[in-house]
DNA sequence: GTCTATATCGGGATAGAC
DNA sequence: GTCTATCCCGATATAGAC
């Protein structure tokens, strides 16, 4: 593996644990090991370590994305049931890939202001985020006789919301949960907009996803004790 | 009025406008016309402004949401529409007042790991959301018999973390809109959750709102030609 | 309370040897 | 590619006159 890419893991991961504003260049190279000096030689300073972790970021979230926001008939199975595991799956699949870059989540505006890149970066990616949502909304909440549902604009948009901030928002609630139960809790919330539209077959899996839930936080407390 | 509410005015607008991280001391000094030197000596660097910015803040905050956590009889009114018009009135009171604040908002992990106090401070304004958006939850959508409705808590969770990440992620949407608009459809997007549930007469005024907002966009619209 | 002038400190950048 | 050593600069803190 190349050092710059030792780089980039160990500056993200510190971003994570530390928060942006409180590591500096040479923090990152103190805990890699290596100097100062030769850090700035592969990088000129934070700004092009945030540029090249933000593209990464940008391209592991296309791929995901991408097949999901131009083709929707994705999300088309025929079995009922089909849609709303398909949707369970990618999102979780999404809030965790999202989640290894988390230190971006808690303040986007930080880095936008300073990288027009980033703002213009960031921007497209919020519009995959709302064309998924509009794709496993519309898919889980058909309207009447083929057409739109009337709330599916709204719904979309606080699926989006939801999806967008939620990595910042539950630390906040919860600050010691565990990253899966975090990740797994997120998709829950995000899913949970549809919970009041949903037939029968789709709300008996989301109902067995909130007991698989509930379970994982019997597990967390009695793994406490 | 004395120059210490002066620099506190002053640095919020600075903070809102230009972003917390990229404000320095002297440019509160500079933008108020008093002397570096004077600033240091009403507050001791930025940290002890951000901490009485804060708590001016959470005064303001706790003022506004006290007599709704401890009173959730103040949202029991006779009449069906008044739930949803006191609800309107509230909330539209309470985004506003935060929006005067709004670089907080941006990146509250910042300040939060920075000081302890702030992250104690913060916890409990959250925590009062929360009960605030179960009030009107609980009397918007009322459950069967006197019970509270089984979904009232994933309800209310939903609408918290809509009202605090609102302005944050608004802006990253509409970056143009003017600010009343901004909070005229953040009151929305968090009763929105409650739609679903919503009798008629609710509903009705519900649509009054929502028609009041597409107004707003078309005369925010027809200034623009 | 307010100013000017100066000191300090830390992060970031650079030079040159290996 | 990597190191050590040094320089530079911006933000903050201090001293002392008015």
């Amino acid at each position: 593996m190349k050092t710059s890419e030792h780089i980039l893991d160990t500056a993200r991961r510190l971003f994570n644990e530390r928060g942006e504003a409180s590591v500096t260049a040479s923090d990152i190279a103190l805990e890699l090991g290596i100097s100062p000096g030769n850090l700035h030689y592969h990088f000129k300073g934070k700004a092009s370590i945030h540029i090249a972790i933000f593209a990464q970021m940008q391209r592991e979230l296309i791929v995901l994305m991408g097949p999901v926001v131009q083709a929707p008939g994705l999300f088309s199975g025929t079995r009922v049931t089909s849609d709303i595991e398909t949707s369970w799956l990618f999102l979780t699949v999404l809030l965790e890939k999202m989640f290894q870059y988390r230190y971006f989540y808690d303040s986007p505006k930080t880095l936008m202001v300073q990288f027009p890149e980033v703002a213009r970066g960031f921007r497209r990616l919020l519009r995959m985020k709302h064309k998924s949502c509009s794709s496993i909304a519309s898919q889980l909440v058909p309207g009447p006789g083929g057409l739109p549902h009337p709330r599916l604009p709204n719904l979309t948009e606080a699926m989006t919301l939801c999806l967008s901030c939620w990595l910042a928002y539950d630390p906040l609630v919860n600050p010691t949960d565990p990253d899966s139960l975090r990740t797994h809790r997120g998709v829950l919330q995000i899913l949970s907009h549809c919970a009041p539209y949903l037939g029968d077959e789709q709300l008996d899996f989301y109902r067995d996803c909130e007991a698989l839930y509930h379970q994982m936080i019997h597990e967390e407390v009695t793994a406490l004790d």
